[in-house]
Parts: C-alpha cells; structure tokens; sequence
DNA sequence: GATGAATGAGCCTTCATTCAT
DNA sequence: GATGAATGAAGGCTCATTCAT
C-alpha cells in the first residue's frame, strides 16, 4: 500500500518539494515552446504550474538557474532515451536502427521539445553553462554512433571512413529536428525516419538495403505524445 | 564622378540613409551574435552601430521590425550565395558542388552568422513573422537542391527518391552548420564538405565517387572572414 | 538542584522559550552590525541562531517587534551597567569616574554594539516607537549626570552651570563612540577616557586634575569583549 | 541677461540635466530624513522629485549610487561651509568660533540633515564606500581643529594637549548634534553653542571666558532653514 | 535629421509572513 | 512546539519608446 502510495502521488514533504521543483521545469519548457527564450518570464511559468510567483527563486534561485535545470533535465531525458534504445539490440545494425527510431520518437522528437532545445541552441553562444551542460551528453552520443558505424563498417568491410559517416547521420538527425521546428507542416517521422535510412542504405548497402520500412511497425505502436 | 563617389562614401541623402541603416543591421548582428536573442538591446546595437539611441527607432520604428530586417537581409544574403554559385556551372552534379561549397564558404558560413541564424530558429515558433521572412527563401533553395538532385539521379539511372535524397543533403548541412555553432573547435570546413560528398558519393557514386577533394582548391582560395 | 539545573541549561519550556528569545536577540545585534540595519533580514537571523525561519514569527510575531525587544535588551543592558557602576562608590566624583569607566568598559562599549546603537539612531526619527524604549532610560541617565555633576559644582563651589556641564560631558562620551564607529582603528578605551578627563579637570579642577589615569588600573582588570 | 538667466533657471540641456541630478538628491535627503534609511525607496525618491520612475537610475546607475553621491554631496556642504567660515577670521579663537556658529548653523545643522547623517552614519559600517567618502572630509575637519586649538594652546601657554583638546571639541558637537536628532525638542541652538564655549572657557580661559554670548547676535541674523 | 534626457511598463528578486505537516 | 514550503507584496532595475531641443 506504501508503495501504490507513492507511486501515484506524492506524500512526504521531500516528495512534494521534489513534485514542485518538476512541475516548474515541466512548465518552463511549455512556456519557451510557446513564447520563445526571449519571452519566457517566471511569472507565465509560475502561472502555468499554478504556484505563487516568489517559489521559483525559493526552488532555482534565480531565472538562470531554472534554466540550467531545464536543459539539465531534457539533456537527462534525451539520454536516457538513446542508451534505453540502444541496450536492447544484440547487433550494431539493430543498434543503429533502434537509435534512429528512439531520435525521432515522439517522447523526444516533438513540436515542443524540439523548440526548447532550438531555443537553448539559439543562446548557447553567448552562456557557455549550456554548453557545459550538454557538451558531455552529445560527446556521449556522438562515440556511440561512431562505434556503432566503426562496427558496421568492419562487419560489412566497407571502405568508408567511419567517424565520416557517423557524423554525416548526427547532422542529418538534427536537420531533421530543425525541419520538424520550421516546416512542421513538411515533416513527417517516417520520412524522417526513411531520409536517415536511405543514406544508411547507400553507405551500408548489406546492412541497411530494404530496411526502409522496418520502423514502421514499431513507430506506428508510439502515441504522439505532443500537447 | 557620380561613380566614384558612390564607390568611396554616400553623400546623398538618400545613400546616407542607407548606409546608416546597413550599419545597424551589421551592428543588430554583432550584438547578437556577442550576447545572444535575449540579450541584444538597441542601447548596445546603437552603441556598437556609433549612433544616438532614438536612431533605431527612427529608422526602423521597432525593434522588432530592426529584428526581421536583419533577418531579411540574412536571408537575402544566403539567397544571392547560392543562386551565384549556382549560376556558373553547367553541369548538375556540378551546380552541386558549388551548392555546398558556397554553403560552408566563410562569408555565409562563420561563427557570428552561424549564431545569428540559430538565435533567429531558437525564436522562430514562436514569432511567425520570421517564418514568413526566410521561409520562401528556404523554399526555393529546397527547390533548387531537389532539382538539382533529381537531374543527376536521371542522367545516372540511380533508383533513388531525388526527394529524400535532396532532403538528406539539406538536413545534413543544416546540422553541420550546427556543429559549427555547438562545438566550434571540432568543426572544419573541408571536413564538412567531405560529409557531405561522402554522402553523394554514396548515393551518386557515378557522379561524385573520388570527388571528395574537388573542393579543395576552391577553398584555398577563399579567406576566412570571422572577425 | 533546580539551581544547578538553571545555572547549566534550561530545562522548564518557558526557560528554553526565554532561552530561544535571548539567542534571537544576540543573533540580531551580530546581523545588524555586520550587515547594517537596512540589511538586516530574518533569514539572517534565524540562521544565525541556528532555528528555523518561522520560528522568528513565533516568538516576536513580527520583525518590528523583534527589534524593539533587540533595542530593549540594549537599553536595559546599558542601564544595569551605569546602575551598577554607580552604586559602588561614595562620593560623586568617584561615581562620575565610575559612570565614564562603565561607559567606556568593553561590555557596552564595542565595535558591535556601538555599531547597533548607531544603526537604531539612525532609524529613530522615523520610528518614533524606537525613541519611546530609550527615551526614559537615556532621560534617567541624563538626569543621574547632571546631579552628579551638580554634587561636584557645589562641593567645590565652582561658578558653572552644572546642567551645561553634564551635558558637554554626556555629548563628548556620545561623540567619543561614534568615534569608535567610524574610525575604529583611531580610537582607544584611555583615550577616550582621557578626553573626558581632561575636560573634567577643566571645569572641576579640584575634584579631577591629576586623575587623568586613575582609570587605568580598573580598565586594565577588564577584558576585551568584542568577537 | 545671459547671466541673469544662468543665475535664476537652467536653459541648456547639460545644466538641466545637472539640475535633475541636483533635485533627485534633494529629494534623497527628504525621503530619508522622513522615511529613515530603510524604509527610503527610489519610487519615492523619484515621485518626490517629481520624475518618473526610471530616471534614477539613468542618472546614478543604480540606487547604491544615488546614496553615495548623495553622502558626497552632503559631505562636502559640509566642508565647505566651515571652509568659508574659517577663511574669514583672523585669529584662531576667532576662527574656533566660527567654525562651531557654522557647525549649528541652520543650513548644516538641522532636523533633516542631521537625520540623514545619522541614517547614514548607522550603515556605516556595513558599508565601507561610505566611510571612503566622507573619511577624507572628516580628517581635513579633525586637521584643522587640532591646529586651531594647537594655535589657541601655544599663544596662551596652555599647559594642555591640544590633539585631546580638540578632540573632545569635535566629540562634543558631534554628540550635540545626536542631541538634536533624538530630542529635538530639547535642543537649542544657543545652547549647544553655549555648552562648547564652556568647555573652551575651561580649557582656554584667557581666549574664551565671557565668550559664552558673542555668538547670540550672529546666530539670531541666521533663519532656521528647515522644511 | 539627429540627439539624448525622460518616461513607464514589466521583469527578476527579496523577504516578511502564513500554515500544513 | 518546531519546521520549512509556499505565498504575495514591493523593491530595484532594464529597456523600448517618445519628444523637446
């Protein structure tokens, strides 16, 4: 019974505070999805989490902190989603697969979150805290995608320069989030997914030939999670 | 005569006014580039722009409007590079080449621009106006890239979708251009161009197998512009 | 054994109540003389009394009111020690030197304590409540010099005023703590002591020339108090 | 006519903008005076003035500023008008006693000024910039006293230390002025004045006994300047 | 046409106070 | 009796915008 307790609302007052401090990230990144960077202020976010203005200094001391913790939790959540994705897989092909799929799952890849992460982007110049945010996390994805290429290539004997082609999948990963952020109307996750696995295909002919419409099955199984 | 004083410095009224407003765009952009969306002010644009305060204003009635013309003449400015690249060759494959090569060239592509277009995105959702400003633009250069591809995947016989294949090479110098903008120090530009045409390479290996050191020369030739 | 226990620690919960009380007041007089009055918050307060926050409301029901009690806790404090002095010795002269060595010992007379009294003067003109708790104590020890001084001018049948005379030496001693507070490096107890003195053999040279140093002897028995 | 006009109403912009700064640093000492230290807002100040809101800060930076040109401000009124009344003299008696007509002045010496000194006096210590300001102005003043009463002590053989002599003169006035902000109602000008004279008619009998009244006429000619 | 002093709305932040636990 | 999360009013400050000079 304690623990159905706590599964489903929080009781202690560690809970509680900690419930708070998650309501006020969640509320920020609706508010910098909806109004933008420049116009986030703590009173829409305070607002929109239904609490007094004066508690986000009480819990993030100030607007800039509350920001770090933002990014701090996307980049967690981003993570978690890719090192989830790529456990399962036994082979560096599925791996790859299952990488792509989770990048451009709804839980991550959609309208909101990507315009929050474009907005962070769009700042990251000028406060380098983001960038030490993040900076690990993407170092950490990028390895991964290049070891994963590094092993598909050396499975396949392909004559590529591995570290090329991971990289040339991690920009086009992100082109395709920046296409979802400005044409939205364009996009779609299995074109998405289908542009990233043409190239696949191209440069990994064995591994990836026809494999165009694996996601499908699994991808149509996600709900769209967007507000 | 009439010449040559155009060419050193405006006299007219007209010219001056043109020139003052040039300078505050330069100067939007400089601000934005040193301290982010949020942060540019009219006090530092004036300031770095060396005029009084009220003069943004009188010149451009808002800053929003300084915003979106700033914008407009980004987005002008990529628009000529590439329709100028495009224009000498003669060859699809290599109006290609000249594509890319203008796009990572370090008038268009270099840091301070890098930020500023970033900054614009990260606002983008949120202001539609912005979107109204670059979207034909990038519409066109879309068009441009797919029937550029769509010509050489004729001229090869190469069973490919020219559409994915266009919105691949697109996507993926978009997130190039974010790798510039994220982690300056591991970005190279001939290693940019080289993703790339390891990309064509792949998917029109007829065409652009062994071409990944074309651009070489042509990029010697060109002079970092970065201030 | 209830003496034992009182002279230990508090036991009974109105003596850790009024325990409690006295170590909020202590921790004001330390916030205000190291922060100033106009910084003086009751987050400082309370952290340095090692409670928590609301504890403060509880006790004092306001900081207005903890600040009275602060004030009040000063005045008695300072009133006990000229009471005191005073008490001991037989004839005026001897309680007007004793008056000045109480005046000057370093229980009252302390970089922090001064610091406190001047920031509550400087709060006094607004805060009428704060002249009405020292009001009566500075009037009783207005009056208890200037009867002293008048025993003196009429033993020695000095041709002076004796009210003129208690004041010139009431505003000296004043005058001689501000000293203390604001050029602390160039003030010094025998000094002080001396000033004083010197004024004294002035205008009742019979009863105080050559006393410039019976003071001595007594200071140097006391200990420096401050932190 | 130009003269004239300088002299009655600022006409060009620099001397209206003097005139505003001017203005907000009346107000200062108003608000202060009226509020105390603690309680002084620059919403106040600025409504005082008759300006809005901003303004303040446009001309002082922030409010800290503001406080401490103010401090400066008051610092050297003060020095300049016992400057000008030390200049005219030709004696050091005499210039003793100009030095104390002017330091009970009206002008200097009033409820509201001296309010403000002490609120400013209260923060001192919490507040170093303060002390930098007004530490220079109070040792020049400390200077010429000691010397003045160096003068006085060596042309009447005083056997006296003229550094503890001129002290206590200084401590006095100071806590004469104390006596005006904390009872105002039992303050008089000629008395405060009459109570210094005593102590230099005891000290320096041969320059100031019988002086106790040759200030009376001066100060009558002399209007009471408060608000 | 250009300047910059002045305005005022809106933001972040602080802090005394309350109250459920 | 004690705690500390939460409240909300108020303050300092920034900044786009206006307008007299």
């Amino acid at each position: 019974m304690d623990q159905a307790r706590k599964a489903s609302a929080p009781v202690t007052r560690v809970e509680k505070k900690q419930a708070t401090r998650q309501q006020l990230i969640a509320a920020t990144i609706e508010v910098i999805a909806a109004d933008g960077f420049a116009d986030m202020t703590l009173a829409k976010v305070s607002q929109r989490a239904r609490v007094s203005r004066g508690l986000v200094n009480f819990h993030f001391t100030s607007k800039e902190q509350l920001l770090v913790e933002t990014l701090r939790s996307l980049t967690e959540e981003y993570r978690d989603a890719w090192r989830k994705a790529v456990a399962k897989p036994k082979t560096a092909r599925d791996k790859l697969l299952a990488l792509l799929r989770a990048d451009f799952s709804p839980k991550v890849c959609n309208r909101k979150k990507i315009a929050v992460w474009y907005a962070f982007w769009g700042e990251a110049k000028s406060r380098p805290t983001y960038l030490d945010v993040c900076a690990p996390a993407d170092a950490a994805f990028a390895d991964m995608v290049e070891r994963l290429c590094g092993e598909v290539a050396e499975e396949g004997g392909y004559p590529i320069d591995a570290a090329l082609a991971a990289r040339g999948l991690r920009c086009m990963t992100d082109g395709l989030w920046l296409e979802l952020h400005m044409t939205p109307q364009s996009f779609r996750r299995d074109v998405a997914m289908r542009t990233c696995l043409q190239y696949l295909a191209a440069i990994f002919p064995k591994h990836f030939l026809g494999s165009e419409f694996d996601h499908l099955t699994a991808a149509a199984l996600e709900t769209e999670a967007e507000a």
